[in-house]
DNA sequence: GTTAGAACTAGTCAATGTCAAGTAGACAAT
DNA sequence: ATTGTCTACTTGACATTGACTAGTTCTAAC
């Protein structure tokens, strides 16, 4: 027979179904039945992988960070200068987000998904300490005195900002038949804003 | 009877309704037939008003942008220095976002309000130029040469970043039983980082 | 008073999430 | 080989949901 009773990797098929589903319909229109069904399971099989709905996009929202981490650390990776490096984690993330549609809809979905998840607070972490540890060596290369967690915070919201509120900002352009200049440059441009921004807490001015 | 037939205004008694479903039970399981139970009227009645449930978020999300206008306009009012307005408009934004969490919830979420509407757009573009003028005013002043649009995209940005991201900033500092600031001081710092940020690019350098 | 139409109700339908109960296979102990 | 006990699923049922169709009730213009 061509199936077995047995999947072999059913949770990882049903978040492969997940992604799917959301990318085709949206995840306004996300049922747990089309995903088991694209799975080619009965529509009670997720549940017992994953408890419920929100059980299966924690761990959708929880791969995203992994892999959020493991493309940050891929971009910074050759890059010798701070600024470079920043830059390039800000591309990383936003091209992330464009890429992996489906998981970084959920990833912030404070609605859909377990804040007190472990496995997606540690994911969450990883990611996080990428840009951390950027920062920390752009302070100690430029003698700035700016608290590593304010600094984070603030280029972490401008990237999801950006993520957000882009359609926003495209429409904005519409508006005025202006075009709306490809995202990639507009995290250059904050990242150039925010580090201008940084520069102007130095210890010792130039 | 104490009812009567017609309800006076119940496309407002179902916005009303809605926002308090929402608090109470979070976009996730929002039911229009719960809305419509709490107005105390039949579950095919919102549709008569507004089509649909995506028609209703809609016309709640309109609502959300008008209210901001009005708390970002009423924020600069008396505030003199470009800089302080523009604080004040963060800081005006993100109490927004906490005082109407179900009006803010909604208002970024491309998949269940109807971006094309009319409404929806010039209310998110009135409170857009709120901002605009802002930093408009702000340029003259300083005699900074940044493009508008970039500008107001960054700080948009950013303050909406914020509102999104501060439950994991929270949990950050948690994590590291560090306190979390309060918001507003966040949005200061924001702000002071992202005016220090523009400063550098003055058309004449002080 | 009649009538047109707006405001709302009632009934129905397929679809959904979740629960309870059952079944099929794997695998170790006897 | 048989038993027993896991895990990995299935089947069936239930209440609830959004949306549709077809009515019903009230208002107001004439």
């Amino acid at each position: 027979m061509a199936h077995k009773y047995h999947h072999g990797d059913l949770p990882n098929a049903l978040r492969c179904a997940a992604v799917d589903v959301i990318d085709e319909r949206g995840l306004g229109s996300f049922s747990l039945r089309e995903v088991a069904r694209r799975a080619g399971v009965s529509h009670t099989a997720p549940a017992h992988h994953f408890g419920d709905m929100q059980g299966l996009l924690t761990s959708l929202a929880t791969e995203g960070f992994e892999h959020l981490h493991q493309v940050l650390k891929a971009a910074v990776e050759g890059v010798d200068d701070p600024v470079d490096r920043l830059n390039a984690l800000g591309v990383a993330y936003v091209r992330a987000g464009r890429t992996h549609k489906a998981h970084a809809e959920v990833m912030f979905r404070a609605d859909l998904v377990d804040g007190d998840d472990v496995d997606l607070q540690t994911a969450g972490l990883h990611a996080y300490g990428t840009l951390y540890d950027c920062l920390i060596e752009l302070f100690e290369a430029e003698d700035i005195d700016v608290d590593i967690d304010d600094a984070t915070a603030l280029c972490w919201s401008a990237m999801q900002g950006l993520i957000v509120l882009e359609p926003k900002f495209e429409r904005m352009c519409d508006l005025r038949s202006a075009p709306m200049p490809p995202i990639e440059e507009m995290v250059s441009k904050f990242t150039d804003f925010i580090v201008n921004g940084f520069r102007g807490h130095r210890r010792q001015p130039t």
